[in-house]
DNA sequence: GCAGATCCTTCAACTCTCGAAGCATAAGAT
DNA sequence: ATCTTATGCTTCGAGAGTTGAAGGATCTGC
């Protein structure tokens, strides 16, 4: 019992590492050809240009990263010129990401491409919301 | 039609990702308190101690990297005691890698603790059924 | 045997990640 | 008001992870 469960939840994890892992690989030549890194492009993904823009906490806690490490991200964003960083009035420490008019076309061009390759896009549409049904159930996020 | 096949998934691919990372990040005061990385410690969940030992090659498919990158962290492993890396028989070119007894006791523990507090740990028995059954008719591997 | 392919290692450069320290701002207590 | 504490972010230095190019050893097919 206790052997079985613990053999089916290895086999759910190792199914979701290969699947994330098979989605980022499979995006590596687009990432390439827009001059963007893993890291730098799931920064880009993560800011949704239709929702108020995030504030840098809230993109670390995206991203599962410490605040350090975004600053570096979100220079590297900056410097390619896809993002803006901005003083967030209501909350003058805080600092607020936009997506700059070049940002948002080349995440929708970016983000389309690594969908379509990733093995995901084999599913069904009737799958892959049962797919994001299961796991979003598990956690706390969206 | 296009835009909802899209959307749908845009959703699998973001709650894989979370899955996933969320699974890495709950297991990090675990590895932490093992000396392992994550880095280090997906190589050594990757070894399967009831099969036969894997060859470099096929453990830098596991894991998505390229062959130098894998000697770094085999090499991590071995100062660490938890595998050892043997020349191949068959084919002397190739560096087989098997776990030590203390690598194998310590991969069950770690993998144990970890599994457990992943969010996927939530979902019943079937769910990780039918969550694995999903992923794996998506692309090839085990 | 020879030519080319395969498996791995070394090396140098680079990217990514982290923790500690510090600055600016906000929120709460007195 | 002022003082204290907490929060959001940045800087810095160090270390971990990743890559590609080059090279050595071994295999495979001709």
């Amino acid at each position: 019992m206790e052997c079985m469960t613990a053999r089916e939840l290895a086999a759910a994890v190792a199914a979701t590492y290969h699947a994330w892992m098979q989605t980022v690989e499979a995006a590596r030549s687009t990432l390439a050809e827009h001059d963007l890194t893993a890291a730098t492009f799931q920064a880009l993904w993560l800011i949704d240009p239709g929702a108020p823009p995030p504030s840098m906490k809230v993109m670390a806690e995206r991203l599962y990263c410490n605040a350090s490490n975004l600053t570096f991200i979100t220079n590297q964003l900056i410097e390619r010129g896809l993002i803006e960083r901005t003083v967030d009035p209501h909350d003058r420490r805080s600092r607020v990401l936009t997506l700059t008019v070049r940002g948002r076309q080349v995440r929708e061009q970016v983000t389309q491409a690594a969908m379509a390759q990733s093995p995901l896009a084999m599913l069904t549409s009737a799958q892959q919301q049962q797919l994001t049904a299961l796991l979003t159930s598990a956690f706390g996020r969206t």
